[in-house]
RNA sequence: GCGCCUGUAGCUCAGUAGGAUAGAGCAACUGCCUUCUAAGCAGUGGGUCAGGGGUUCGAAUCCCUUCAGGCGCGCCA
């Protein structure tokens, strides 16, 4: 629709010798405006030094192919409002049908190599809601531009080397003792988490006493491995279980044993953006905007958590992605300016680097915060919340919101929602055209070709402002691509859903006429087709029964 | 102190590459199940777009400023 208007006025303008780098067209806001409306007049005005009424009327007396249209009116200061005809819009229906998917979803990545990283927690210790509304919005975002025409490539980076695991070996080594009997002081900075226990039992089972004399020095290795392996795996099952998938798992570890670290900084000392000043080595992120420079190698000859970073970074640039795409949590804003001085040290403009923020999630249960202390063991896990209010309706409040907005997830008003929470409203519109088509079946009722079906029968307004909503479906859906912003397309589903549910309650898809009723099918499996591929980018389930 | 995010209906949030009279869900109240699923429908009430300036044909949207909340400002990760 969008497209074809478009086109039409290109067309024009060109007639008209007039030249403008973009036309831009709007939604109607209310039906006496028409379906699509351009501004372009009076943006025109000051170019062209005459008003914006009369530019508009000479835009319309040059539009050539006038029959696509029922009615262009001008308005208000000089608004362009254009009202399809029906026969157009028939036949737009009747396109979306036959092309599905292809007809919906614009390609605005022309294949173009994009790597989502996402989520990537620390595995010493379960995903909590925070990382879940990562999950949730990165895949999304990927589903969304795989939709739109990217080749996009999900990533795990596994914090798997470092200070962080090797606390929760020493905590599990701790526990593993006291388990197994011994008098063993728990580490003052330990992971406190029943799933440490879980941890250490699991290797008493495997392991039995085979550690029991040992100092933690001596079963360091085994037990920082185990550990992390085994928090892993349940990430790795959380995910799965959330419905969230990664092609690929970069691991911090490897960075180091292949020396990617250090060839990292070798480089960019090479580049002459290393130095080293009080025993330490440091990289010259001020160079590029930063407000400090930042240690790479400590005093004490360690890296920092910096340094593979630097590694990691220059590896996503060497895979030659034409984007690539950070998503962290809000907390770690700060560290934005030293990564984007890292992908511009090695030689790349920093907009090649594009880290969206995913907001701090509060979690609240009847009005009063839960602690998300991870160190303390005090936090709800994702699985749990899961559990308690379903994957989908727990996605669907991540996906109604903009990534960088602050929620308050309440679990108590989450449950009490969830019976009518909005998830269900979309899916089940779907639900409910499915047992419309079983029960057109039983009545004998098929459509063989359903290009040959009548729709200028359909005629009630709810009919044709149902059109007019399934058609401007790839508007929303290009705006959501190109804005990186899934929630539209949640937003756009409540509304169709919104005109579905009041049409079937106020007409019959399947009656006496068989000539109507086949015209009804048609938009209902229209309506099917839209609200499928909306909820497939979210992620979320098309139940067929409900 | 500096930086980033946020402030829209009682609550949770859309609307922000400037566009016409600011929206939805929930909550509240009134009705609707012998007819394709009541996880539904119809109706009612609800606003100083945090405040103040500015930019222009036009500002919730852009700029400045004040206020409020959140998060960051380590040789921690």
């Amino acid at each position: 629709m969008k497209k074809k208007l478009n086109s039409v006025l290109q067309d024009t303008f060109n007639a008209l010798a007039i030249t403008f780098p973009e036309i831009i067209l709007e939604l109607a806001k209310e039906e006496s405006f028409g379906d699509l409306a351009t501004p372009v007049a009076m943006s025109l005005s000051k170019i062209l030094k005459k008003p914006p009424r009369k530019i508009a009327e000479d835009i319309i007396n040059s539009i050539s192919e006038k029959n696509i249209f029922e009615k262009i009116e001008i308005a208000g200061p000089g608004f362009i409002n254009f009202t399809f005809s029906k026969a157009y819009l028939y036949s737009e229906i009747k396109a979306l049908i036959k092309m599905g998917s292809s007809f919906l979803r614009e390609d605005i990545g022309k294949n173009r190599r994009v790597q989502i990283e996402f989520v990537s927690a620390n595995p010493t210790g379960p995903l909590h809601l925070g990382h879940g509304r990562g999950a949730a919005f990165g895949s999304a975002l990927s589903n969304l531009l795989e939709a739109g025409g990217y080749d996009v490539e999900c990533e795990y980076y596994i914090n798997d080397a470092g200070r962080q695991v090797k606390l929760l070996g020493i905590s599990v080594f701790a526990r593993y003792n006291q388990l197994s009997g011994r008098d063993y002081s728990f580490p003052e900075e330990g992971y406190k988490g029943g799933y440490v226990d879980d941890i250490a039992r699991a290797i008493i089972k495997n392991a039995g006493n085979k550690y029991s004399d040992c100092r933690f020095e001596d079963a360091e290795a085994f037990f920082i491995d185990f550990s992390y392996k085994m928090m892993l795996e349940n990430i790795k099952k959380d995910l799965r279980d959330f419905g969230v998938a990664f092609n690929t798992w970069q691991s911090e570890r490897e960075l180091y044993q292949k020396s990617e670290v250090e060839h990292s900084i070798d480089e960019l000392r090479r580049k002459g953006y290393i130095y080293e000043q009080d025993g330490a080595i440091w990289f010259k992120a001020t160079e590029f905007g930063d407000d400090k420079d930042r240690v790479v190698i400590k005093k004490d000859g360690e890296y920092t958590y910096f340094a593979p970073d630097i590694a990691y970074h220059r590896k996503k640039i060497e895979k030659k992605f034409d984007e690539l795409i950070d998503i962290w949590g809000a907390d770690h804003h700060g560290y934005i300016p030293r990564i984007q001085a890292v992908i511009q040290a090695f030689g790349y403009p920093k907009e090649s680097l594009r880290v969206l923020l995913v907001q701090m999630v509060s979690l609240l249960r009847g009005g009063k915060p839960v602690s998300m202390s991870k160190r303390a063991g005090e936090f709800v896990t994702l699985r749990e919340v899961v559990d308690e209010v379903g994957a989908d309706t727990t996605k669907f409040i991540f996906l109604t919101r903009r990534s960088d907005s602050h929620l308050e997830f309440d679990l108590e008003v989450a449950k009490a929602q969830s019976a009518e929470n909005p998830v269900f409203y979309v899916q089940y519109a779907n639900a409910r055209i499915n047992s419309i088509f079983s029960h057109a079946r039983e009545q004998g009722i098929h459509i063989d070709k359903f290009e040959e079906t009548d729709l200028g029968l359909l005629t009630t307004p709810e009919e044709l402002r149902m059109i007019k909503k399934l058609l401007t479906y790839p508007m929303i859906f290009e705006g959501a691509v190109i804005a990186h912003e899934p929630h539209r397309i949640t937003f756009y589903l409540q509304e169709l859903a919104g005109m579905f549910h009041p049409y079937y309650h106020k007409h019959k898809v399947v009656t006496d006429d068989i000539n109507l009723t086949k015209a009804r099918l048609v938009l209902c499996e229209a309506v099917q087709i839209v609200l499928k591929d909306g909820l497939e980018i979210l992620g979320l389930s098309a139940p067929a029964k409900m």
